[in-house]
DNA sequence: CATCATAACTACAACGATTTCGCAAATAAA
DNA sequence: TTTATTTGCGAAATCGTTGTAGTTATGATG
């Protein structure tokens, strides 16, 4: 015997009125008069009357819920996100639903299925790194499915997107390094299919141009799992501690990157920053207490949420198909720390 | 126009035959023939056929969905947890719908009340640090609403119970800086209503008991808010550095305590360990990495979530009311690292 | 041959809310 | 006074699915 809760059909019985009228009345409808009005409103207010949401749903097709598509919420980066995605649907009176693709595409197509089979209102979606393909998202979208990308955006899908400035983050952060008077920058990245390695890697191109350096293909490595696996993460790293000319400086574009490569330089016992210093994108709220700590670049994340979620909603909402889509770009923050500070050799 | 699902009615339409034939052979009923039913299945395969779970929710009072009230997922214990419960939810086709209170009593109660009228199926819960009455869950569960506690456990609510040995972890912490010479050993802890808190203190008791160390009142700090607010967390540890006897060592009782607690000392100047140790519960994933790294006692978070989830569905699931309820208490690990070593002074 | 069982279906009500259409009474306009 | 309009409400269809209660044939039984 499950929670029963109190019906339209109830509040009808009960103040002898009909079932669409007392609908009516609870929303409002100028067909009922102020005095009936009143009396369904206060007699539901005193039932604790709620509407039903699957009823709702069933009728008009909505579910009032958000779903969010992100790697793993076990991410600062993204658990942020979700944070800010929360409060601004639960504002709304939206719910959030939350499926994880831990980086892999079949997971990100069976997650992006089940939304659309639940007839779930909206989707908020960082692309996973094995993604190359975009026709799961693309079918839906165009079949009239609200989705607002984050972070990792899809470039064949026309709709709002919230990203950081990841070119200038990425440009910042090399340039610090380069101010500080590293010679060798290496970059470790994430896979080439998504934007933010695009982005982050052209700034990093941009700095190093814009300060002389030449470009070295080989200190450029890609991690096609996106930092899932261990072993790509190590492969890439060992491939650029066993060059020739060794790089003296990491930066680093993921938030699993950037706290992977931290450790195992640790783990390794090369001295940071005098050996090799890092600076990498990440959010973890912890970076100022790493051993040394940690130089980041971090984004905002919850502001990402946020914004994500409102224009989600705004779409949703919209009566009338929206044909002009923005593109959100936030700033991110650039924190120095000791990991990538050129102290006495 | 959005995304138009195939229907049973489509598919009666197109079979010629009646909606409940349609139904019913898609189900397996035996009042319909195997031919018939082999057509319908081919033809639902074709057509990506997906039942709508709006609808059946509507019609069985289910939803298909589970709800989890944590206190925020931007911390490392409840993302983990949360990964569990999505393993074992999406194996079993229940969607994750997640509800924060940010420790928060009003929250709280507002999370479950919005959960009680979505209809969803069961919750997976974790007390808020301000909760003091429970009579919000209380009364849903007297009414037939599936709910498993973890972590924070509700004591008024007789249902399956997921948690840590609380005991255990405290007991092997405060042990473990007794044995490093440590003098006198402060806690910092949560609110005293929550049952981790509790448990927690007893171990941390009885370990000073058993090896004859007298128990301060005075070392003992309480967090009301769980360590929301950053001032009773400075608070608490500023007691304790002026007393005329300040504590050597520090053994903290959550994520956020923990983490707060050691970033305060490093602000501070203070060396860890010489002048104060330190080891807490904790699920970070980068305790090892700070500076220094960071003793810690950590829970089984994924297998917390797997676990309490297991339980839930096969509360939902059930076909008779179940009487006979589990407290399953998984083992937690230390990892003693820096941070309470006592080094040479 | 009448009766009964069985197999294989169909019709219909229900879940809770919304919405279109219709209808009566009251009021206003002609 | 008659016609038109407004006001306030109710009946019924609808969303997609499921369960109960029929409804046909066909074949078996006495």
């Amino acid at each position: 015997m499950k929670f029963e809760a109190v019906t339209i059909k109830d509040i009808a019985k009960a103040l002898n009125l009909s079932i669409s009228s007392v609908s009516k009345a609870l929303r409002g409808s100028h067909e009922i008069s102020e005095e009936t009005k009143k009396q369904v409103h206060s007699y539901a207010r005193k039932m604790n009357y709620k509407p039903n949401p699957i009823a709702q749903g069933l009728r008009k097709g909505k579910s009032k819920s958000i779903g969010v598509v992100v790697t793993n919420i076990d991410n600062n980066f993204f658990s942020q996100v979700i944070n800010g995605v929360e409060s601004v649907a639960h504002k709304k009176e939206y719910n959030v639903v939350i499926s994880q693709t831990h980086e892999s595409y079949d997971r990100e197509v069976l997650a992006v299925q089940n939304f659309a089979a639940r007839s779930i209102d909206g989707l908020i979606i960082s692309l996973s790194a094995e993604t190359k393909k975009q026709d799961h998202f693309k079918k839906l979208h165009d079949s009239g499915l609200p989705m607002v990308f984050f972070d990792r955006v899809a470039n064949t899908i026309n709709t709002h997107k919230v990203t950081s400035n990841n070119f200038l983050g990425a440009y910042n952060a090399t340039r610090h390094l380069i101010q500080q008077g590293y010679k060798r920058i290496a970059h470790i990245t994430s896979a080439n299919t998504l934007s933010i390695t695009f982005e982050r890697l052209e700034g990093y191109v941009k700095a190093l141009k814009d300060y002389g350096y030449p470009l070295d293909e080989a200190c450029i490595k890609y991690c096609d799992h996106g930092g899932m696996l261990q072993s790509e993460i190590s492969a890439a790293l060992q491939q650029l501690l066993s060059m020739t000319k060794m790089p003296d400086a990491i930066f680093t574009a993921s938030d699993r990157l950037s706290t992977s490569v931290f450790s195992l330089l640790k783990s390794k016992h090369i001295k940071i920053p005098q050996q090799i210093a890092i600076i990498g994108f990440t959010n973890s709220i912890s970076a100022d207490i790493f051993d040394p700590p940690l130089s980041t670049i971090s984004q905002p994340a919850y502001e990402m949420g946020q914004t994500a979620t409102e224009l989600l909603i705004r779409l949703i909402e919209s009566r009338r198909p929206v044909t002009s889509f923005e593109k959100i770009v936030l700033d991110n923050t650039l924190h120095i720390r000791e990991s990538s500070r050129r102290g006495e050799m």
